[in-house]
DNA sequence: CCAGAAGCGGAGGGCATCTCTGCGGTTCGA
DNA sequence: TCGAACCGCAGAGATGCCCTCCGCTTCTGG
């Protein structure tokens, strides 16, 4: 309490977490044009570590990695992460802030595909791929916990285009009409689910259910697609039990 | 570390848990039979309700609610329920020792159903539904983390059932061939993930996507049963996304 | 080449959480 | 009625995490 009181006589949080915000994210994105008063070669290539590092420890670990694993892994010390990133919140939304964007644009492109049900298809293929790949993205996506302005008004986009994948590949007749909008969703939470608890001994093995869920989907009922990817075996499934992670996760 | 120590002269850890354990769960096994001494009538009392309210927080929360929480529930001081289960964990045994057996029991029933395939998704249905009502049980079944022996045995004990139902209704003609004794582990773990997500806003809209799943396991592709429950609306997507909870728990 | 501004790293402060204990006072039951 | 059993709670002890402070190092413009 001290300690940060005596930062400013502005005392107040809320407006020193606004300049913060400001200065580092805007300056972000405009440094390369207005090249206002450019950081230091070394520090420079530490700003770029960060980002690299915690990417990737985003994506593996998810949000909930701690600062300390982040410095660790881009070779930094935490006093030069927190001097590039005054808050954790704050590398998030640089790092993340277009990659739901590219969720949407995704798509929109497959709106646009000539056949609607697999425009349909290969969203949910590679939406869910994407998450998959990304646990960090999977938990921006499905919590607003983190999300900003910019993040938040991304997952708004996302929505209608989900309702006009569904209606698209109804009025064709290959998606079975009490399919709604909403219901794409969920099932890239629940493959999502799938991949988390698989990921280390078999990290493909959600497509086999997605195929499971495509049969599901469709009204063509001719003959079931075969299933990709082989079953888990037993032992694989106690595998995983076994390494003692955060229930549920 | 010293106030342990001071505890007995035996010193060590693991002889005086093992002790504590025989004492409280196998007592409360035999008590009723052998009656060696019985508890105060209060401390019975209290032993009850503690179980009692152990038993919903468990259920509500998962296996990691704080053991204050869940004296506040039994309405008891947290020294009370110390003196009753010297270890969080021995609570979670004494509770859950026989849930996962009746898991298992629940799937020689429905591997006794006439019609095989039936079987299969009364098994799926049900067995899922005392997942989604029990979020401890999920994660008992789920990771080996909190379980003790008796608990492991019967999680060994229902892979094979798994298996056997698989083949039961695939030798009827009516599962799809590719579809393994392991699938069914995972569908459910799907579809608690939907449940957790959902459970605050349309508690029962899991049953979609059993639905959805079961269409696509059958090899019987006539016409798509309806899908039960209606779809969540988007407006309650983003309210459970609002609500924070530690990321995909 | 050098002075001083900018940057670096990591020990540790502050805070929150959670499990479990010590102990003064209370309640039960022989 | 008396003592053993029990109660509840304040808080010890452990852990984990975010973030700050500050002595030392590295860069860069003149």
């Amino acid at each position: 309490m001290t300690s940060r009181d005596r930062l400013g006589t502005s005392g107040r949080e809320a407006p020193r977490r606004a300049d913060v915000y400001d200065q580092c994210v805007t300056e972000q994105a405009t440094r390369a044009v207005a090249a206002k008063r450019p950081l230091r070669r070394d520090a420079e290539r530490n700003r770029r570590r960060i980002l690299e590092g915690a990417a990737a420890a985003f994506a593996e670990q998810g949000l909930d990695v701690t600062t300390d694993e982040i410095a660790r892994r881009a070779g930094v010390g935490i006093g030069t992460f927190y001097r590039r990133f005054p808050t954790k919140e704050l590398l998030i939304d640089a790092l993340f802030e277009d990659r739901i964007g590219k969720l949407a644009e995704l798509a929109e492109e497959c709106l646009r595909a000539e056949d609607p049900w697999l425009g349909l298809v290969a969203f949910l293929d590679q939406a869910t791929a994407r998450q998959v790949a990304d646990r960090g993205l999977k938990e921006l996506v499905f919590s607003t916990a983190h999300g900003r302005a910019r993040i938040a008004a991304d997952r708004d986009r996302i929505g209608p285009l989900f309702m006009a994948l569904v209606e698209r590949a109804q009025d064709a007749g290959a998606l079975r009409p009490d399919v709604a909008g909403t219901d794409v969703a969920l099932i890239q939470l629940m493959l999502t689910a799938v991949a988390d608890f698989t990921r280390d001994v078999a990290p493909e093995s959600w497509r086999r259910f997605l195929a499971l869920v495509v049969d599901g989907l469709r009204t063509d009922r001719a003959a079931p697609s075969p299933l990709p990817q082989p079953a888990l075996a037993p032992g694989q499934i106690t595998q995983v039990m076994a390494c003692d992670r955060p229930h549920g996760r």
